[in-house]
DNA sequence: GTTTTCCGATAGGGATTTTCTATCACCCTC
DNA sequence: GAGGGTGATAGAAAATCCCTATCGGAAAAC
């Protein structure tokens, strides 16, 4: 039964059941028998069939949010039993946001001090992906934005608030400056992140709320983009001051804060609502909130 | 895993591998390897053993409130999908204290007159039974006392409150009174139930109230033993007017109200506290708390 | 309009798991 | 030390799970 249900969350992830048997490393024949075997045994169609995946029906959508609850709850059951066993320890999966990486980096590598048996895997996502990801029970934890855009049912601890540096050449005209506004850089070469990124979307509120209407020549998902741009060129780039330190390291690059007159954005970890927690996962929401304090 | 989850909560209740296997339908030994595979599946021993059932470990007692919610869980996911597939339908499992058999009759009356294709079982048992059983997941819902003692995590709807008469034979000394009071019952040769029973501590309260220490010449777990004592003799015994009335009707008995100065004990439905609840159960709060207005 | 590609269902067989019956080993009681 | 009760173990039958191979149909490409 629980195979099962995690057959159809595959399948409802991937909308296609030969993607979704392989997620879980098997055939698409036993997948596809899975799901009509959990269907026979329900008495309900949840699937929409034509010769193709056509998408959940309104049973098969309600199923869902139960398989999710059944099944995240068995994983929170075993992570329970193998810590009593022994301890904190294996493998932690988050996902960040681009510009929170280095933060992340550092609320692990504390963690992982601490407990060394305990493993990470650390994605590069979009706080939009962080959720999906979240619900379908592919991340244990993510880093995100807290505010600015809806949340759904999670649970978060807050890590910090970000303010905006603006990155540019040492020879650039803005590099000597104590501070800039936010009308003062939309005229610039800019190169930001792509507009999927909620970060963008933040710049871009600014930017409107000063009157200007950017246009950035350069876009990319990564940040270490943005970066080598600035570095080669009479490139601009906006980044968080931590980020901003980070990659400008070592570079020649000019680090100018921004002058903002709106609020800062709270950036933070966020997991399932689900109670109780995992002991790794509880742990780690612990030891953020000490990150959170002692910063 | 889920059958072996099963397993183990019957295990729990029953304290009693032999025992266990017969609740579920199973054999013996099939009960035994199966706890013993959820043992090597979680890593963790959950049954102290040696030669006979010992307990539940630490770990066991932990792995019985995960395996209690997912179980019901999974049981809750089943009934609403049965649901949609053909509407309020299936078996409500009801365990009742004595002295409400009537009031959960009329309740049940009235929900399976809407709703036919519901089947009912209703079990009289004592309050304390009735909370353990819902733990178990053996009933579904109960109707039992809301206050006067702990209850635990339910959801809880009123139904009415109650108020005691005494009953004798007509030719009783006390018969033609309008009421009575608590001191002038103390006297009497007394029935009552039995002291496991709520409800013969709620009126043991009331006689150490007004002063008197009751001694229950006879005593009895069922209401009909009490009334049928009664009518043959000058006992005389204690019992909600409602259930007074059903019980006394047309056997020469006398039904006088007791004027009481402490509280009506409120006596109602009783589920388990997960949400959301099965149809059926819903369905069955709702019409018990439509009945609760018009009464 | 035909061919190609993609997708999911189905058939059949081998491996694994489940569950039974029968029996054993242990402990407690008498 | 015999007997009853309790749980573990062995071995066989039944059920299930999951694979490979293949089919049918629909969309896409030519």
């Amino acid at each position: 039964m629980i195979g099962k249900l995690e057959m159809f969350i595959a399948l409802a992830n991937e909308q296609h059941f030969g993607r979704a048997a392989q997620s879980l490393g098997l055939t698409q024949p036993t997948l596809s028998t899975g799901i009509k075997q959990l269907e026979e045994q329900l008495g309900v169609q949840l699937v929409r069939r034509g010769s193709r995946y056509g998408g959940l029906t309104p049973e098969g959508q309600r199923a869902l949010e139960w398989a999710r609850q059944i099944v995240g709850d068995v994983r929170r059951f075993r992570d329970e039993m193998r810590y009593s066993r022994e301890g904190l320890s294996g493998r932690l999966r988050l996902a960040v946001i681009p510009t929170a990486l280095t933060w992340a980096s550092r609320l692990v590598a504390g963690f992982q001090h601490r407990h060394e048996k305990v493993r990470f895997t650390i994605q590069s996502r979009t706080s939009i992906e962080i959720l999906a990801m979240l619900e379908n029970l592919e991340i244990d934890a993510g880093v995100s934005y807290l505010d600015n855009e809806p949340l759904g049912r999670v649970s978060t601890v807050p890590l910090y608030r970000e303010s905006y540096t603006m990155i540019c050449a040492q020879g650039h005209r803005l590099a000597k400056r104590d501070s800039v506004d936010w009308a003062e850089i939309g005229g610039e070469k800019l190169c930001l992140l792509t507009p999927d990124m909620q970060n963008r979307r933040i710049i871009n509120k600014a930017f409107m709320d000063s009157g200007q209407a950017p246009v950035a020549e350069m876009e990319s998902n990564s940040t270490v983009v943005l970066v080598s741009y600035v570095e080669r060129g009479d490139w601009v780039t906006i980044l968080p001051d931590d980020l901003a330190r980070f990659l400008a390291a070592g570079k020649g690059l000019s680090i100018v804060p921004i002058r903002s007159p709106g609020e800062a954005h709270s950036v933070g970890l966020v997991a399932p609502y689900q109670e109780p927690h995992t002991p790794v996962l509880q742990a780690l929401l612990d030891e953020a909130g000490a990150l959170a304090k002692s910063d």
